[in-house]
DNA sequence: CTGTTAGCGCGTTCAC
DNA sequence: GTGAACGCGCTAACAG
């Protein structure tokens, strides 16, 4: 593979020409360019794009990491970044945890090769980011808490959420609703959680405890919940699942067992994810601000690369979406 | 931000001796690696990631390039890439050509910033890719088809995907079979066309030029493609979408004309999208093996990693997923 | 067996 | 338009 030092000989001019030269730099001559850039063809020469990081010490490039990026529901989120990104002249490239300490994240996160990150993923462990947190390396932590001098959080306000979720069913007349969470360890469900008990403290009603049911967050594990959930009996007559892909398993189990969505029990989502307008009923839902998160981390990234100081902490409101699945 | 040099400095070793130290060599002794190792966290020292990759030349990671990271079209694809990638220790990154020659995409296919690619893009122009294939650089291309000695090509069948959709059409008795197109440049479409004419003309049926609608493969432009299609009157009892996307949107349509599917007219859709399993009625569509190809565009550049010579060209199946689109 | 010196890899940039 | 230092870590060869 041709190095800029094949390219300097064949030209037969120094190897810093040839540098000038390819970065259209306004020292060199219109015949030496015209020189260089032939011998470069000729070469099919190509920079190596590291050793000019290396060398500026900057590598103009953002990470997005997520826990997988297979999954679909982070597009919004994505797109919000990838926008602000591209406008403001920066590289992004996203990158998975999937594979643990050894993860391409992680490389990414504390082997320098990107100038900031934005991080939304939980297989991430608070010491990975400690340890990458330093000055100048702007970090973005979406959806988490964790208190780090050089740490920025940005919150979808799930507390709120999960209470305004709740209070909604407790207007349209619920009184006994069940919540079906997602893993145990994630903040987002725990939030939501706390944002149910409150409305439901708040308005007198009593929590029972069977009428708490964990799942996982995915089609399957709110399919499960829904049917334990049945085979329990006594059907409360609402549910809050802590997200949609769950509420879509739950619709499923109720259809199988002949239970009425919304007329026998109603149920309320989390997210608005794309499907939750085509299922049936049409899943009332939270909707989350993905792209202004999206978007909002990566303009806190490019100020503070700019050397601004920003505050360290943002949250963002829900919006509740009505459709057809409570009554 | 300290460097290995700092580390040594506080060590009190020599610059070589930590990174063996760091890289945990047997040539360094249980004490000098402990002092070393603890130099080094004081100093909260990182290695520079690219320094290594410029020095071992060759930096572990393959790319997969995308239109847009945000499309959860690619979501079972880069399933099957991930899988394979993280399984073989190789780090998996995701970027986008949004940003045409400036993208990111193209930065990194032609810096020498990766050891293989996966392109499935259409947004990256042959000359980018012809300029980027090398000896030594594996290079996937899906869904194009692009003569190049560098370059592996995997494609969906869509010529057969199309045929069959149609003749599926044709067996429940459907004679008269619109056709919605994609944007006039995508080789899918044009190929699920061809597939589509095929079908027609061997069962002797005849192509009416206004049973062609041009769509951009988005729900909004089947929408208006369908509703053009509604408004000339005399409706076909097939039609076939060149994806689900535009299928959706075609159900919407025919739904406000209160047309219905697949009562009034039989509709198949291509891709067999999340959705597709929820509209009403559930779609009939055409599966391409997304996973496995993804699997399958990895494999091949590990082997060639490897140093195996791989076959050019590989073509895949597609699937006919029957659901109640179609009477 | 431990540790050091020296040079590499490749492009950028400053002083001349 | 050029020479040479530089950025940072890796590693072969060599000295202690």
């Amino acid at each position: 593979m041709a190095t800029i030092k094949d390219v300097a000989k064949l030209a037969g001019v120094a190897i810093s020409t040839v540098s000038y030269a390819l970065n259209d730099s306004t020292k060199i001559s219109q015949a030496t360019k015209i020189k260089v850039l032939e011998a470069a063809r000729q070469l099919n020469y190509q920079k190596n794009g590291f050793a000019s990081d290396l060398k500026r010490t900057k590598t103009n490039t953002i990470a997005l990491i997520l826990s997988d990026l297979a999954g679909p529901f982070y597009s919004e989120l994505t797109k919000g970044v990838q926008e602000v990104c591209i406008a403001n002249g920066y590289d992004l490239i996203a990158c998975s945890s999937q594979g643990g300490a050894q993860s391409t994240a992680v490389k990414f996160l504390t082997e320098k090769r990107v100038d900031g990150a934005i991080i939304l993923d939980h297989n991430i462990s608070d010491d990975i980011i400690i340890q990458s947190a330093r000055k100048g390396f702007p970090l973005i932590l979406l959806d988490r808490a964790l208190k780090n001098d050089h740490v920025v959080l940005v919150e979808v306000d799930n507390f709120q959420g999960g209470y305004g979720a709740t209070e909604y069913l407790i207007q349209h007349g619920h009184k006994d609703i069940a919540f079906i969470s997602g893993p145990l360890n994630s903040h987002d469900s725990n939030m939501r959680h706390k944002g149910y008990l409150a409305a439901i403290s708040e308005n007198h009603l009593i929590q029972h405890s069977k009428w708490y049911m964990q799942g996982d967050f995915t089609r399957d594990g709110g399919y499960l919940a829904t049917k334990i959930l049945i085979a329990q009996g006594n059907l409360p007559s609402g549910v809050f699942y802590a997200n949609d892909e769950m509420a879509v398993g739950g619709i499923q189990a109720f259809r199988e067992n002949k239970i009425n969505v919304p007329k026998d029990v109603s149920i309320i989502g989390y997210d608005d994810i794309q499907l939750a307008e085509f299922t049936t009923p049409p899943l009332t839902t939270v909707r989350q601000p993905k792209y202004e998160a999206g978007a909002l981390a990566m303009h806190l990234i490019l100020q503070q690369l700019s050397g601004q100081i920003v505050n360290p902490y943002y949250k963002l409101s829900t919006e509740l979406i009505e459709r057809k699945s409570v009554k």
